[in-house]
DNA sequence: ATAGGGTTAG
């Protein structure tokens, strides 16, 4: 069976085809399609012509394109029709595997793939390690570094953002401060985006002086390494300290976006600067054009909640273009609860239910609030539903690493051996 | 004739 790989030119390009050492301009164009219908109209034309069949590089191109719009389906399709795949389309394939919107086993394709290829590059590692951490598996990730450390494969750069990443994730400050070691006694670039890493891996940690340190000495700063070190003095409940860095951006020439501003509205939220948030919350739409997105919503509703100025939260949300998430139902029951608002608490409730049915702990906040403001039918009641919808409930817990140990805490439990010294 | 990688509300 003749498939568009074996056909041959048609007359029309044949000319073209060889007569030209440049590689055409409609496969240089892959790489500027910004638009999936682009890539397949070029497809189309590549099949039409034998362009695909004929041109070594074709079949790469359109793969790497199908790649990074995340078309897995017909990357795939090209990527079997390849006859003998390098390490660069392997590779390629790992990145488009671990990307974008994850279906059942794709991740354990890649591994399959990785494991079965006969030459791995430190791009081979790198992808899969990248495709690990996407997918949250972080400990898969450093487990794979340790093996490559084994096999004597030096990392690149982005294996080593993502490692770093990873390891903030976990809250492994000692593998991250291997890596930082691992960093300066090899010589490797201390680039914008590495640094970036560096410093949201210690702030994540624990850390947040040494990625401050970090930070004070970087040569150039883009939005994101802005966006990593506001985000960092949020968590910390340090707003003041937000601001100062913002206006320190602004006059640095750097342009704020979404992201900067859902970190200074979390600040302002987790200090309970109102005023503050109102400001920024208007500032960002009319002096910066920036939309306020859900995410923005969510902190503006948690700010005025747990302020207890419950009327303006639910004005909020009513005003809101979209419809709100469960996270901002989730925010307002929680301010509901400690504010004893059980008009506005019941109203969140009801809309937690619609949007996730089975949350035990929606209900189990939705109980307390009840139980709190001497409700106790309703409160029973709402126990009685966790029972028999056999619901799970989770606790909050935190991470600490001693000494290289990671202990884990849960709210209430002070059975850990050690408990008090850590 | 070659990429990938860092920030985000409870």
């Amino acid at each position: 069976m003749a498939s568009f790989l074996t056909r041959s030119p048609l007359p029309m390009d044949r000319n073209l085809l060889t007569t030209s050492t440049r590689t055409p301009t409609t496969i240089i164009s892959l790489r500027t399609c910004h638009d999936i219908q682009e890539v397949k109209q070029l497809h189309a034309r590549f099949v039409v012509s034998g362009l695909l069949g004929y041109h070594p590089l074709c079949a790469r191109r359109l793969l790497e394109a199908y790649v990074t719009k995340s078309q897995i389906y017909y990357a795939v399709s090209i990527f079997e029709r390849i006859p003998s795949p390098d390490v660069f389309v392997y590779n390629t394939m790992i990145r488009g595997l671990t990307m974008g919107y994850l279906t059942e086993g794709r991740v354990d394709k890649a591994r399959k793939m990785f494991d079965d290829m006969a030459a791995k590059d430190a791009a081979s590692w790198s992808a899969l390690i990248t495709g690990y951490t996407k997918n949250g598996m972080h400990t898969e990730a450093l487990a794979l570094f340790q093996d490559m450390m084994v096999s004597h494969i030096l990392p690149n750069e982005a294996a080593l953002v993502s490692l770093l990443s990873a390891c903030g994730q976990l809250g492994t400050l000692h593998q991250g401060r291997w890596i930082h070691a691992y960093i300066d006694k090899t010589r490797v670039l201390m680039s914008t985006k590495l640094t970036t890493a560096l410093i949201d891996m210690y702030a994540k940690s624990g850390s947040i002086e040494c990625g401050y340190g970090l930070f004070q000495k970087m040569a150039w700063r883009d939005v994101v390494s802005w966006g990593v070190m506001i985000s960092a003095f949020a968590i910390y409940g340090h707003a003041s300290k937000c601001f100062q860095l913002f206006d320190e951006m602004l006059a640095d020439g750097i342009r704020p976006n979404k992201v900067i501003f859902v970190a200074i509205l979390s600040a302002c939220s987790h200090a309970g600067r109102v005023e503050e948030g109102r400001q920024y919350f208007s500032q960002m739409e009319h002096d910066f054009g920036i939309k306020p997105s859900i995410e923005h919503y969510g902190c503006m509703v948690d700010l005025l909640g747990r302020a207890g100025l419950l009327a303006d939260a639910e004005e909020l949300i009513l005003s809101m273009p979209e419809q709100p998430n469960s996270i901002i139902w989730g925010s307002l029951l929680s301010a509901c609860r400690t504010h004893n608002d059980l008009k506005r608490g019941t109203w969140a409730f009801e809309n937690l239910m619609e949007l996730e049915p089975t949350s035990g702990d929606r209900y189990k906040l939705a109980g307390l609030m009840f139980a709190n403001a001497g409700e106790k039918e309703e409160a029973t009641k709402i126990r009685k539903m966790i029972h028999e919808k056999e619901m799970e409930t989770t606790c909050g817990s935190s991470f600490i690493e001693v000494e290289g140990a990671v202990h884990e805490f849960t709210v209430g439990y002070t059975a850990h051996n050690k408990a008090r010294d850590i």
